[in-house]
DNA sequence: CCCACATGAGAAACGGATTTCACACTTGCC
DNA sequence: GGCAAGTGTGAAATCCGTTTCTCATGTGGG
């Protein structure tokens, strides 16, 4: 069916494994003899078979990428950057989705492993024992997590919450309210922690409150709690919740930012959908996978060197409507 | 490095050949051996290298899907469909985004094709001839698109037109605009096409507005076309025009829906996050990727008695705020 | 008791590409 | 002129599993 090397090797008049060096290894033939078999194989349509290379080189020109839930619209974001990159190095993307499922999570990672160079792992639920099992045996990039010895993509959270809090706290807001995040999550701890630390040598009173699925619903169901909470100022876990906030404080005419201001992480679309327009804490999405994928090159290349890199992207405070003046 | 068959073989006592047998032609080996090797095989951890089995079997147990954009959460819903049905079918799958552009699109093919089964194209910008030609050399499905001779998963359309037109005209709107997509979709001309038909025969005018990129911005930028155009009520080619439009209705003081209403297509989840919630005909997402993926299976199972199948899936009109009586 | 036939299992071929090994044939130097 | 080093190429081994071919054993029938 499909045109092999064999037939170009034919159509060239040179063995087969000819045609291999003169695809990949020029320098061991000759100039002629290059040309040629390129030529040949340009015009027959040839383009070696991919897992049949794989098999004998032990590399699949395949990498792996696991999201937790394609329906938040961060991982599509990342997954564009990742596709995009790995488009870039000639890499094809193997996803799977987990629906917030540690289990599932494993599971597919599992049967991923076995097809692909290497996989970047995406805000990953499951527990770190697991994570650094799996790291050792197969090469593994994490985004959103961070574990010793794992190379791993992760936003400039220290960063991103001092410009949160500076521009609550310029507004004038003195009691904070955050919505956090599953417990289970990574990001969600990080966030806490680095909320508290940047609060602590300010003015500023944090109110942190229940825990929701990182969802719109999850949003929509904290914001009485939130009203309750007397705050001036709200941080969602991320900006769905954030958004779901924001549709039940307009449910209940609570006016924003007039009452009470909003604010997000992630900076996803629809965040600049909503009137008002959500202020948001832009997290590094196609960046980030694209520098997943970086980090994964540079593992399967050198694995020794590259193991311990951890790589901080850059965030940046979106301002918009939610956020305003805190009421006198 | 891997567990290989031989390793199962020796440590079963018996032949490669033998614990293919016992693993996938039960039924060619005693039940003594097929139970030994299953055993052996389990504990030592073995699963076969399906790159090494698709070179004998010509099957890779891989799907490729294709999308135009995941930046649209339109598309990311059909991918976790398709995701779902894929992993409970033990197939992977690829995913590649080609930007909307119809070039890299026909080369992501292209390069997908030789790594998988076959090929879930959704919403394909490329030209009728070059899909054709493409479906007569790999397997393809389409969702939201339709050519003869190739499987395809639809949505019901007309219907989607007829609830809202009913509702629309049932709220007393009588001159309704339409924004249109992207001139090269057949998702548009398909919509055009039916709103015509469904309006025909009733006492409604149809006013057709420019057409707009398929984004965000592509509604906010025709906005200020549709008050000019003096209608009651406006349909979007899809939600993300629409919210567009809501947005920039929003920033001009039009009140939504008490002088304008507004509808879109798709049911992406912001339309249920704004302020009015958008009302919009929610077209088959994961079920359509869930559909693709079965018709794939079948044209792969029974090539020539699958080629014409054509899936109509339902719609449902969401009915929300942005859509109220017309003024009067 | 022998033959035809079914059954179970091993050996070998195969799929497509890469890589190692081996072999001609140049070329260069003493 | 002869030997060593180097260059270009082909043959064969290899990757891992599946499939075909073959053979040995055992069963039933005549």
């Amino acid at each position: 069916m499909a045109v092999t090397i064999k037939d170009v090797a034919r159509a060239a008049g040179v063995s087969a494994s000819t045609v291999t060096r003169a695809l990949t290894l020029p320098e061991l033939v000759s100039e002629e003899t290059r040309e040629r078999v390129r030529r040949t194989a340009e015009s027959l349509g040839y383009h070696p078979n991919r897992a049949a290379r794989g098999l004998i080189t032990g590399r699949t020109g395949n990498i792996g990428l696991v999201v937790p839930d394609l329906g938040n619209p961060f991982f599509p974001s990342v997954v564009k950057g990742v596709q995009a990159r790995a488009h870039e190095a000639d890499y094809a993307v193997f996803l799977a989705d987990t629906d917030e499922d540690a289990t599932a999570e494993a599971g597919l990672v599992r049967r991923l492993s076995k097809q692909v160079d290497g996989i970047v792992l995406c805000s990953p639920r499951m527990a770190d024992g697991q994570l650094r099992a799996l790291a050792a045996e197969t090469p593994v990039v994490l985004i959103n997590r961070r574990i010793a010895r794992v190379p791993s993509v992760v936003p400039e959270l220290g960063d991103a919450m001092r410009q949160a809090i500076g521009h609550l706290t310029a507004l004038g807001h003195r009691r904070i309210g955050y919505v956090a995040g599953p417990r289970s999550s990574w990001a969600d701890r990080e966030r806490v922690r680095s909320l508290r630390l940047v609060v602590r040598d300010k003015a500023v009173e944090l109110v942190e409150i229940g825990n929701v699925t990182p969802q719109f619903e999850g949003g929509v169901g904290a914001a009485d709690q939130v009203l309750a909470a007397g705050v001036t100022a709200v941080i969602g876990y991320n900006d769905l919740v954030s958004l779901g906030l924001l549709n039940r404080f307009s449910a209940r005419g609570v006016a924003v930012p007039g009452a009470l201001s909003v604010l997000g992480f992630d900076d996803i679309a629809p965040a600049a959908m909503v009137t008002p327009a959500l202020t948001s804490v832009a997290l590094p999405k196609e960046h980030a996978g694209r520098a997943g994928v970086d980090l994964l090159l540079r593992l399967l290349a050198e694995p020794d060197r590259s193991s311990a890199i951890r790589r901080e992207l850059p965030t940046q405070l979106m301002v918009r409507g939610s956020t305003g003046p805190a009421p006198v």
